[in-house]
DNA sequence: AATGTATAGTACGATATCGTACTAGTGTCA
DNA sequence: TGACACTAGTACGATATCGTACTATACATT
């Protein structure tokens, strides 16, 4: 058997990583924290647990992400009204056109990417997708 | 915009890695490990350039990678016939049924995905994946 | 209120990955 | 044959990620 979704999967994977760190070179922000970046600057203000949601790292990576971003000035950490276990992830002013350049970077390269692909194809994508996704879960592990 | 394609992207492959490591929890192999373990095992012996061209990681990575399969004495570099700069990856008797451990693995996740989805959305996932391949290379860098 | 369990997050040492600079062999062209 | 560019691979320090164990708050049940 050739393996074709997997390998596809992580070859794939790993360009993105090489187009991001190529892309956003001039700033010094890793994949994971442009991804997050992005996050916040799509979402709005969120908590760490909704980051983590959002992507498969650990929470203790997410962990060091967030403090490396927090060391640069690009996020704060603020209490959380509503719970005080959780902190309210936050983009700072000078986070903010970072963030932004981060996410126009990935927006980018997913509208190239859709150019030349049908609306059907992208359905398909996704149920392929959800579908390794459902047959990696099984059960959870941390 | 969403970014669908992008983020089901790297949570699908995290989840395989998850995947990965719990199936394979009692053999101590990585995700890259068992990769490459599961290439050489559908392959047949190969070069470095050859197994670097099937996976995303860097050179150095790959070096690493081996070193430490070889270190456990999974593999053997031996010296290429055709090429006095190059390698010969090749399974020792130890590692050929852990690579094909490795491999089963794979597979049986990826016909567990294709089990509930067809053909025709199998070729869109393909071709999407290559679309995104393709917007994020458009330079190739090192 | 007390107890148990789940959730949010961090600390920290172990491991994996990466980037750059390097060695060595190959091919080409004058 | 010698100069140059290219390919195959490694060394090594820097950085990122991970796993486990931990603290603290929330929630549910009695």
């Amino acid at each position: 058997m050739a393996l074709r979704l997997i390998t596809h999967l992580h070859r794939a994977t790993h360009q993105v990583g090489l187009y991001v760190h190529r892309e956003l070179s001039e700033i010094p922000v890793s994949q994971a924290e442009a991804h997050v970046l992005s996050h916040l600057s799509g979402s709005g203000p969120c908590s760490i647990a909704d980051v983590h949601r959002s992507f498969g790292h650990r929470r203790s990576t997410l962990t060091s992400i967030l403090n490396r971003l927090e060391d640069r000035g690009l996020i704060a950490r603020e209490i959380h009204p509503d719970d005080r276990r959780s902190y309210l992830l936050r983009l700072t002013r000078e986070g903010r056109p970072v963030a932004s350049k981060a996410r126009r970077t990935l927006e980018r390269l997913e509208a190239a990417a859709l150019a030349s692909v049908g609306e059907s194809q992208v359905a398909a994508f996704v149920a392929v997708i959800e579908a390794i996704q459902a047959a990696a879960e099984e059960e959870e592990s941390e």
